[in-house]
DNA sequence: AATTGTGAACCTCTTCACAGCT
DNA sequence: AGCTGTGAAGAGGTTCACAATT
């Protein structure tokens, strides 16, 4: 948002599909595959080849003419280029279904996430570990944060509670939320909110089922 | 997708938005709210007053110059808009970690969505009931799906699975998939994927991090 | 006086088309 | 010959600015 740049505008849905871009190389390299085209890569995500090319030529020239890419160097730039070079920590707000859930799901700690501790105001959570993240206390989110300075939350808690805890995160340094909880968090301009609305999802699927109908 | 209109075509996100106008106007309702103006209901959802107009433009004209929209009448109007007349049932496929707290998220119910079954590979779980909701063999998709009707799917299974159980479905019918797992799935040109990619939305905040530093 | 509805201007992102490299 | 990298064109979506309405 405050950033300053020499290169031209890199557009928000670049950085999406460089992830993309990156979960396939990561498979590819596995699988031993060394060169790949734009249009190969491109046909795995569903893109075009010009999108692909164009996407990665925002961060430089990292192909070779006639050629293609190289699996394993390109893979690593674009790791690079999405900051995955050592694990971030993050917290977890809320341990109900959800917060559970998450816990347990695998993919964060795969990718280089790792959730360091998790909060809820349910007495019979607080002290217990799920997955090995230790569950505290809500109330310990300030001390907590003031020993550990986390950028990253996960809010998984209910609409009627995210914007008091939002508040408060906010203050304590707290400066991105994947946010879960049905509504529209309000924040100062250099903390970004990503939103994760499950009922939405389905009500767009809900406008085109109305729509052939 | 294959959908003609005799009007001006309909910016996909403006569909994301209605829904999130409803989600206020619902709330704005059960507050006793009458009337609201475009730039109230922007506040609320962190857009432009001129957003607003300019969506609901697209499906009629709802407002009175000089006063603004009534709740209740525009809750129902974009309700009707969305489809969401009626209880959309849909079935869920996988009942790990993340499937089972799906089945216990009061979301889908509260938005008029209904998860009718679920279906797993786990004999363990095969026959329980997660919030009442029954879980049946992954084997018998097909059988039920020649019943029930169904056109939406949500998957919660891994990454390996997701594309072969895919096939099936929508060899079954099912027209939209709601998909969890870290892949893009291949579908013919009128199934309609949604991706919900929880790794990704941090990788994005990685990235910037990685760019503010 | 206040607020809607909307054509036109503007901006952003994607796609085209092709020069240049291997 | 095949593929990348990219300026230019095109498409799509947002914002502006203001006429119309109550």
């Amino acid at each position: 948002m405050s950033q300053s740049s020499n290169k031209k505008k890199i557009p928000k849905n670049t950085i999406t599909r460089l992830s993309l871009y990156l979960r396939e190389l990561t498979r590819l390299e596995q699988e031993g595959k060394k060169a790949i085209s734009s249009s190969e890569l491109a046909e795995l995500t569903d893109l075009t080849d010009t999108q692909v090319r164009k996407d990665l030529s925002y961060f430089g020239q990292f192909g070779i003419s006639g050629t293609g890419y190289e699996v394993s160097p390109l893979k690593e730039e674009i790791k690079n280029i999405l900051g995955k070079g050592k694990v971030l920590d993050v917290i977890l707000i809320g341990a109900g279904n959800l917060g559970s859930a998450l816990l347990s799901y695998s993919g964060f700690k795969i990718q280089g996430f790792n959730i360091k501790a998790a909060f809820d105001i349910d007495t019979r959570k607080i002290g217990q570990k799920i997955a090995d993240v230790p569950i505290h206390d809500i109330e310990k989110i300030q001390d907590f944060l003031k020993k550990e300075k986390l950028k990253i939350a996960i809010l998984a808690v209910s609409a009627f509670s995210a914007q008091k805890i939002t508040d408060t995160l906010v203050n304590c340094g707290i400066k991105y939320i994947l946010n879960f909880a049905p509504l529209i968090l309000k924040v100062p301009d250099d903390v970004m909110v990503s939103n994760v609305d499950l009922s939405r999802e389905l009500e767009i699927f809900s406008y085109f089922i109305k729509s052939s109908e």
